[in-house]
RNA sequence: GGUCCCGUAGCUCAAGGGAUAGAGCAUCUGCCUUCUAAGCAGAGGGUUGUAGGUUCGAAUCCUACCGGGAUCGCCA
């Protein structure tokens, strides 16, 4: 019927290669506004399908899907696409140049970045370089968390470390303070700096100044960290420049007064759990609830200073400002009570013009061959993102950090990535670059005119690819582009880390289909032209590998030792 | 007690509401011993936590339970 709706109706891959190269569920979903049995209209529309030059046959199958078997000839034309669009292959425009804003790591800047940190930090940064992939305008954020109590127990630590330059015998680093040694350099800066200035002025003088000069100490060792994980930000935005000079954060909850969404009351204690503490108190309270959240959340402390989540509000209001209508916040697990109150306050400022997706990453746990890895802050054995990284490198952590669904647990095993077998993903797919630049390598000796690779390969014979190992890794090929746009429109990076590990075995399953079958392998001395064929599909294949390892930020390597 | 996340093969995990739920490891059976080092081919293994519901069709969406984790005004 023309009225019909094409919702719902959809032409994809199908997980079983033996139902086709296509399939389309169009005569089971129109079933029921044409009026006909599925398989009787699929008879019907198979025929007008099969016009198409590309379509071989197009059958009906199970409950009446229409599977489409492609011409041989189509699947050559996938690879002249990837060799002469180069780095462009997969590329998409879904993206129409919108702009996100992707915030992660935003860690508390009172030290180095530890392990806890990694996979937030990682999982954000391939998700930035997905969307930038996809055609987006992406900007990568970092929230520093400036404001806070914690900036000052930062700066008195600091301070304590500053007399310690002086030559004073300081003792015992009082609980409650940060005691790393990472702080001793901030303390010899100061005494550089301001000499014994400090020593004379009351602590309501000399903490700002501290507090400035180890807050930029305490950035530089953070983003030194990332920079070790290959991450940079575009944008650190400061917590505190909320309330300097103009306090933004006054014109947010005067936004939502006036959409009275404020109200003075106290909230009822927390059930289930007896709290000696706990005192009835009325506060200043964003509602909310009418955005579906359990409570209405405090937007100022006993203390009449502003919250968190006051400040995090008019954070949310700035990015928005800033014309961002789509945002992104990648969290760590421990954050997932603040996701329905975020995204009611993105809902009301923005009055619904604005997108904001959480992800939240769960927990990494760390294993050194099968046993967990113990870290205690307080004994100071947590181990931090600057030793695992040199310990195993970036690319293994990049790669483990994004080989998993964000929203499940990891377990990471020092020993397991570091392992050279098909066990070890990271090793598994890095191992298939490398094997192609080796065969390119190679071919020198036997056809060297054929070394140059790159566009002349697009000239090559690639009908002669027909074995069927060949043309289930053509096909691998053709679908990157798809798997690219899925999971940039899904926010799930893992999607490209699975994709590579299917694609390297496929590689790696002709290669050695070589070992029994010399007819098969890619460099085939007695045959110039089937040679020729067969790079163009190695380069291909090694072009593919690269891209989706790019968006992961992993290097791709020439050769493994 | 409330809220959020998770529960899929012995283990670790995949799977855009699609067809017979897939990989790796482990197990079992063959093969390989340098031809392209970091092996190969094949097999077995499942009531997708339980019970309902929505749908032509549910691991996927909804409801209620069970189990594990996170979190619960003034920390960030």
């Amino acid at each position: 019927p023309a009225d019909a709706s094409i919702e719902g109706i959809t032409l994809e891959a199908p997980k079983d290669a033996a139902h086709g190269d296509l399939a389309t569920n169009a005569a089971m979903v129109l079933a029921k506004p044409s009026g006909l049995p599925p398989r009787d209209l699929a008879q019907r529309l198979a025929p007008l399908i099969a016009v198409d030059s590309n379509v071989a046959a197009a059958e009906i199958a199970g409950p009446g899907f229409i599977n489409l078997t492609l011409e041989r000839a189509f699947w050559p034309r996938v690879l002249r696409m990837v060799l002469e669009q180069a780095g462009e292959y997969g590329r998409s425009t879904i993206g129409q140049g919108r702009a996100v804003n992707v915030e992660y790591v935003s860690a508390n800047p009172t030290g180095p970045m530890h392990v806890g940190h990694c996979r937030g930090a990682v999982f954000g940064d391939a998700l930035a370089n997905l969307l930038a992939f996809t055609g987006h305008a992406v900007t990568r954020e970092y929230y520093v968390n400036d404001a806070g109590a914690q900036v000052d127990v930062l700066a008195r630590s600091a301070y304590l470390r500053y007399r310690e330059a002086l030559g004073e015998d300081i003792g015992e680093i009082p609980e409650g303070l940060y005691p790393g040694d990472y702080l001793k350099p901030v303390g010899e800066a100061l005494a550089e700096t301001y000499r014994r200035d400090l020593l004379e002025m009351p602590e309501s003088e000399w903490l700002p100044l501290v507090r400035g000069i180890a807050l930029n100490k305490m950035l530089d060792l953070i983003q030194d960290d990332l920079a070790a994980l290959g991450i940079s930000h575009d944008v650190f935005f400061s917590e505190r420049s909320l309330t300097e000079g103009h306090d933004q954060i006054a014109d947010t909850i005067a936004d939502l007064k006036a959409q009275g969404l404020i109200y003075t009351g106290s909230l009822p204690p927390p059930k289930g759990k007896v709290d000696e503490e706990w005192e009835d108190r009325e506060q200043l309270l964003f509602r909310s609830t009418e955005f579906g959240d359990d409570m209405d959340r405090p937007l100022v402390k006993s203390d009449g200073a502003y919250t968190y989540f006051a400040a995090d509000m008019a954070y949310h209001r700035d990015k928005f400002r800033r014309g961002f209508n789509d945002m992104i916040d990648v969290f760590g697990a421990d954050h997932s009570g603040h996701v329905r109150r975020m995204k009611a306050t993105v809902a009301a400022l923005t009055g619904g013009r604005a997108t904001l997706d959480v992800k939240l990453c769960q927990l990494v746990r760390l294993f050194r061959g099968g046993e967990p890895v113990k870290m205690s802050k307080r004994a100071g054995t947590f181990v931090t993102l600057r030793e695992v990284v040199d310990e195993v490198g970036a690319g293994s952590v990049r790669f483990m950090m994004l080989y998993r669904k964000n929203d499940a647990p990891l377990d990471f095993d020092f020993a397991k990535v570091t392992e050279q077998s098909r066990d070890n993903p990271v090793f598994y797919v890095q191992y298939a670059h490398a094997r192609a630049s080796s065969v390119l390598r190679n071919v020198e000796g036997v056809f060297p005119d054929l070394r140059s690779g790159g566009r002349n390969l697009a000239e090559a014979d690639l009908d002669r690819l027909n074995d069927d190992s060949e043309l289930a890794l053509i096909k691998r090929i053709a679908h990157f582009p798809r798997i690219v746009e899925a999971a940039a429109a899904a926010h799930e990076p893992h999607r490209i880390a699975f994709y590579l590990y299917d694609l390297a075995g496929d590689f790696h399953g002709l290669w050695n289909r070589g070992k029994d079958s010399p007819q098969l392998r890619f460099i085939y001395d007695s045959d110039r032209e089937l040679t020729r064929a067969r790079l163009a599909l190695v380069v291909s294949t090694q072009r593919v590998l690269a891209l989706g390892l790019g968006i992961l930020g992993v290097d791709a390597m020439q050769e493994l030792h």
